[in-house]
DNA sequence: AGTGAATAATAATTCAAG
DNA sequence: CTTGAATTATTATTCACT
């Protein structure tokens, strides 16, 4: 059910860094839910998960998907408003 | 130059709802910078742009490019900390 | 280093169906 | 209303060049 598969989604990309759809379509699999790249495109969306360039351990840009309020809560702890 | 163009794609994106990148090839040439996809796209990797899905005037889910500063200042007037 | 043309990779949508 | 297969659209990267 989409409930359940959202949920999981929102763990997984809080969890590591899951840098395209096709790596959440497979990690999902792994857990039981059949899924395809088409469902998570449109989870993604519903949820309201960014896309952004991050720095990699090597220094190299890449691109990972990020929860919103991780966003709130990163810029939140560095300004403590 | 790269710093020109990245400082007018950064204000383009915080001033209108720009939706893909090649849109953004559109605006800059309009204002005269010669540019192709591949170079924006590196542009939105190195400047750390998001692509988020928001809620479009008409209620239907859209995409659009966000600097993460503004991503800092939607939060933070939702919040009021 | 910075870029564009072409291409590959990725993501969004359409279309049919349950 | 939700989904997958196929398709289209979009974006990232490669390769050559400067």
């Amino acid at each position: 059910m989409k409930e359940r598969r959202q949920r999981a989604i929102l763990t997984l990309v809080a969890t590591r860094p899951v840098h395209s759809q096709e790596e959440l379509v497979a990690l999902l699999q792994r857990q039981g839910f059949e899924v395809t790249q088409a469902t998570v495109s449109r989870d993604v969306k519903e949820l309201g998960l960014a896309k952004v360039p991050i720095k990699s351990d090597r220094g190299d840009e890449i691109f990972k998907y990020v929860v919103p309020s991780a966003a709130v809560n990163y810029v939140s702890r560095l300004h403590r408003w």
